[in-house]
DNA sequence: GTCGATGCAAAGGCTTTGCACAGCC
DNA sequence: GGCTGTGCAAAGCCTTTGCATCGAC
């Protein structure tokens, strides 16, 4: 049997984080964290999707709803906010070993691959250093043509 | 005396590149991309700034035109969209020596400061070979606190 | 029992679009 | 003169918010 899916790593942290907050773990919490935590890393999910894919699941958590806790596990840090301008707002899990990643996009068909980068992150360091800024994080978007949109802009 | 700013550089080509595309040069378009010529390269605004900036240079555009001639401008590559989630799109200037700059953006106050790095496109160029895309554009965000947020978050 | 969270629907930005008129080529 | 571009206003997203009710603690 498939084992069930636990939330427990994450939302044990969530209850107590909420809880330092003067706020409160709810079932429409545990279900968009839990759906983030369900499909992995490489997601990049918008409000609408999620409330979708929740309702596939039978989680019933209303539009606001989402966006509303989108908002608060962002700022919480649990989750992260893409800055991909092609296809509007999307949220992806921010695990640890995820803080330094980037995207290379395909600017036509939209595909979208992950990959990172040591040097990248010593750029965004050093940049941030000699200006006096303090790095909370650095993405760095490849805006790019996949092979196939690249062979069909030749024609 | 200032010298009579003279958008021929950009606007000359601006004529052929429309021309090419069976389109025509007008007052209006020649205005969005005098403004983003006076102001320089290190300007982003949004569609409303450039729209209150032409009047108040007595230079009438309608809002709903800025928006056409930013996308337009965008597509044809002489302008380029940022992608700075803090204070939605805005648009700079795509000179050919700035294809390669990034952002450090102060995520409490919106400060930004611009920086170049020849290791971040190497970087791109690396993972858009790498998957077999072919690199249009990189541009590094990096999230940061700047020296006073980051003190005034302290508190 | 209190106070924060939810759902619904309405309001709110920002951006795009339909249409008649203006004006570039 | 034809056909594209403009201005205006209305419509369209996506997102946030007000308010009554619900429910976590």
């Amino acid at each position: 049997m498939p084992a069930p899916a636990t939330p427990a790593l994450a939302s044990g942290g969530l209850r107590s984080s909420l809880h330092d907050r003067g706020q409160r773990l709810t079932p429409q919490r545990q279900r968009v964290l839990g759906l983030f935590e369900r499909i992995g890393e490489g997601a990049h999910l918008s409000a609408e999707e999620v409330h979708q894919r929740l309702l596939r699941s039978d989680e019933r958590v209303s539009l606001a709803t989402v966006y509303r806790t989108l908002r608060l596990l962002s700022s919480m840090g649990l989750l992260q906010e893409l800055e991909l301008p092609e296809g509007g707002r999307r949220f992806e899990l921010a695990s640890a070993a995820h803080r330094d990643h980037h995207h290379l996009v395909c600017v036509r068909c939209g595909q979208t691959e992950e990959f990172e980068s040591a040097a990248v992150l010593e750029a965004g360091e050093l940049a941030a250093h000699q200006h006096g800024f303090r790095l909370l994080e650095c993405v760095l978007n490849v805006r790019a043509l996949c092979r196939c949109c690249s062979a069909a802009e030749q024609l």
